[in-house]
DNA sequence: TCTGTGCTTGTTAGCGCTCACAATTTTACG
DNA sequence: CGTAAAATTGTGAGCGCTAACAAGCACAGA
């Protein structure tokens, strides 16, 4: 029944705050949820809102408050499990917190791209950048910018000083060993990653410290580099290290693989040589995607929570903007050991 | 040598103008390649837009043209190959015409979840979305959504009228079923995606168009669900079948799977039920998907250009904001198909 | 020399919002 | 009641930029 105002554009604050009868700072203290409005005003202004579809416009807030309330995300290799899944954590993480992500998902991690994808973002004043960079050379490449605002990596390693957060890898490879010793495995065999990838790196490492820990012998290393078909040949050499170490000493009995794509191609080269899972050999992945449990048999592996990975990082970088700390700080989310049919429990350890 | 203005905050057009000696309107004729510049000018400012790192202010640019340069993404599964590339497809090409692009993840497509993603994205001004959206029934929440801006569809079909661009999955079931036909083989035999997909209908009407052209005979349909696992079931039922046609007239001698990853199931499936591929059975997938190289045998399959179908839709999409076009247009990618050796042609059919 | 044309540059007024402050009303309490 | 304090509302300026217009200048032709 009140006249509208100019249909032609969207309405203002000011178009509001007229046909509420107020004035327009009014509407913009209902709207930033400013204690002192009486309740009746608010509850005016808020229905003149509704009824005129008023939305506030972001850039004149953005020019008048100086914060875009924007991130940006740099991302390698976002057609992978992983990194498509951390993203998406982060981008919902920053959309809770009510900000605005922008992506730029890049071929290669080279430092000209880097480089390139954050004058993009910084053209837009995004107030922070989330890298998702797993290797070793991206991150070196990424501290070697000058960022023109807050840069927070994810899977980033702690070895530079930018902060960042990270799957606590070392003690997933460790869950994962102690859980097939635990099972009555003399020791575990391990098929690691390609060694310039941070995680391929620490799950390496936390094997290692396992086996020692538990006074137990460390094999020789097998590498793939994440493929089913890599994993596919290391298990090949696995099947035939099996057959030759039948009643030695500490056999070839459990494997843990560096990540569940390779896992599925070594359970088939161990079932191709007449190997059975996990009676003749337990193998354990690690990421836990999705197929990992219609895997035959369904895969142990460890589970990675992206979603609060992506919401650490958020919470990281939005400390830094907001200057609620200054040091450069890396988190550790605790990743949780899935257990399933390709480790059972070893009854009675034949043969040794 | 020239006195740099106050450090404390970023330097604006005006600093840059003063620094120059001229107004900031030269200096935003400068940045903004309009002709009527000076040679000399435009150097001297370029030179101290250098000098101070100056960057245009997006919001403040945002504010006076009414225009936000931004758009939005809805994607829903982007943890899939398909999905993840097509929306890095459109990242990389919204940001090569100049925009931002901000990406909204759903786990699932109900309608509450896309409106409130438009509601999100329409908060920040966005002028245009891209919608990837598989499913028939995300399309159909889509048409019925009344959105604040132009929306594309990529993956949507052409049922409904909103405009949006596809790959031609139908040309390519066709280009597979009539390679395999002309391989030597009297039919081809299907193993579909889930009913409610929109790919995965047209590649199955593509399969069965083909064989009526061609005269052969259509074999009952197999149901997956993209899984692997679902494939390797779907692969253990056509082993079964293998050995019952043997002999008989049209026997089960190639199948086409409608994406690579069931087909990996079936390739298992087949090898474990002694059948070799191709030479007894051939088979071919749909998306080629990296690891499809390496597939034990190498996967004959269709090829998505995703980086194409991304700068379609956004051509689309911008062609509707700056008014180009009115109607509501369906842009068709075309397929490539990809032969390799999970489909070696048939040098002498055997026992037929 | 004067006028007209085209090129180059400067001036002014917002875009829609928030901030700091001022003005007004209400409430609290001696 | 009166007055101080608190709560509520309004006013003006300005964030950094672009659009529209105005002004200055050089050069051509009459």
């Amino acid at each position: 029944m009140t006249q509208l105002p100019d249909v032609s554009r969207a309405p203002t604050m000011t178009d509001v705050a007229r046909v509420a009868g107020v004035s327009h700072q009014t509407v913009s203290r209902v709207l930033s949820d400013h204690p002192n409005v009486s309740a009746k005003t608010r509850a005016a202004v808020t229905q003149v809102i509704e009824q005129l579809g008023y939305r506030r416009n972001s850039a004149a807030r953005a020019l008048a408050t100086r914060r875009t309330h924007t991130l940006g995300v740099i991302a390698v290799n976002t057609t992978l499990h992983g990194p498509a899944s951390t993203v998406a954590g982060v981008q919902e993480a920053a959309r809770d917190r009510g900000y605005l992500t922008s992506a730029v998902t890049l071929r290669t991690a080279t430092q000209t791209a880097l480089a390139e994808a954050m004058q993009h973002l910084a053209g837009w004043g995004v107030e922070g950048i989330v890298a998702v960079t797993p290797q070793r050379a991206a991150v070196r490449a990424l501290a070697a910018l000058e960022a023109p605002c807050p840069v927070v990596t994810v899977e980033g390693g702690h070895t530079l000083d930018l902060p960042g957060v990270s799957l606590d890898q070392n003690l997933g490879a460790r869950l994962i060993t102690e859980h097939l010793l635990a099972s009555g495995h003399a020791t575990v065999w391990h098929v690691a990653g390609p060694p310039d990838w941070l995680e391929s790196e620490a799950r390496t490492q936390g094997w290692e410290e396992a086996l020692r820990d538990a006074g137990a012998e460390v094999p020789p290393l097998l590498r793939g580099d994440w493929s089913p078909l890599s994993g596919y040949q290391a298990g090949q050499q696995l099947a035939g290290r099996v057959r030759a170490s039948r009643g030695q000493g500490a056999g070839l009995t459990a494997v843990f693989v560096a990540n569940d794509q390779m896992a599925l191609g070594v359970l088939r080269a161990l079932r191709e040589a007449g190997l059975r899972t996990p009676e003749d050999v337990a193998v354990a992945g690690f990421d836990d995607i999705p197929e990992a449990e219609f895997f035959p048999p369904p895969l142990t592996t460890i589970r990675q929570d992206f979603a609060s990975l992506g919401r650490d990082s958020i919470g990281l970088l939005l400390d830094h903007i907001e200057g609620r700390t200054d040091e450069s700080t890396h988190l550790v989310v605790a990743p949780e050991l899935i257990v399933r049919a390709s480790t059972a429990r070893r009854i009675a350890p034949p043969g040794e």
